[in-house]
DNA sequence: TTGCTCCTCACGTCACGTGAGGTGGC
DNA sequence: TTGCTCCTCACGTCACGTGAGGTGGC
């Protein structure tokens, strides 16, 4: 088992500040896996694993912490019925609702993400355009004056 | 001509809010091509265009304000060396360091659209094999329970 | 005159940044 | 005892949102 690290190993290894991780446990985002008798965070792989999503939905995707939220829930959700399946626990509606909503959130995050590629794409074949008339520009230049 | 536009069909015109376009004024960043003796600010198209660059940058490479003002003004520098060059205006060393500039500028924002793009299919991966996971769970619900 | 658009303060919000001052285990 | 890490206020910042109250041309 590995040991669980303090606040400042614990922001360092997945690149935020300090304070992100007290401001994520004070809106109820992420609370960390234990605190010691003196009231010191105490950090799981667990606990490192959801910043980094965090931090991947805040820069991938550009969601606000509420939207977030609602995601990581559904994930915890989808988390639960997948032990739930492994422990051959009896098929039930909630089970398969459960995965119809985690398939429907999937699939919206699906097409976000194709729709931002899309425009990233566009993006990059500007930016190459503006790159191969600067260049022309300059060789231009080298010509009119050697 | 196309007649400038009041700061409510502006604001319409590029989904952004009139108080963006009051803040963008405030820190220098546009000022509208116009005002009325009365005070009203006026917009025109190339104003407009600034706007959604403003927006893109924003959105797209999730730069700051500030690092979009410098991004803009090495813009301008480019966009008045072009029209140098257009009323055939004489080569100078100045002339080639701001082309050699522009295209610096374009090339590190090649690279970092390039690593976004990488990071975002990678994303994009792992939704679809989720997809595909949650999608064989469903399946295996309806085979155990018909 | 009545709407409508626009104006300038000015305070609120979100996601933290940044000290100030104090506690707690090697 | 001395460092070091950590703690809790609490105010600051960036990019706006959101009224409050007033002006100005059809």
């Amino acid at each position: 088992m590995t040991a669980l690290l303090g606040i400042s190993k614990a922001a360092a290894e997945c690149g935020v500040s300090e304070r992100s991780l007290r401001y994520y446990e004070e809106i109820g985002l992420l609370s960390p896996a234990g605190k010691t008798p003196g009231g010191l965070r105490r950090y799981s792989v667990e606990d490192l694993d959801r910043v980094r999503r965090i931090r991947q939905l805040q820069s991938l995707l550009g969601l606000n912490l509420d939207e977030i939220r609602v995601l990581l829930e559904s994930e915890d959700r989808l988390d639960f019925i997948r032990q739930e399946i492994k422990a051959a626990g009896p098929s039930s509606a909630r089970r398969r609702a459960l995965l119809d909503e985690g398939l429907a959130v999937r699939q919206a995050m699906a097409a976000t993400v194709d729709a931002k590629l899309a425009r990233l794409r566009e993006f990059r074949q500007e930016i190459g355009a503006m790159i191969g008339r600067i260049e022309q520009l300059l060789d231009e230049e080298k010509v009119t004056s050697p």
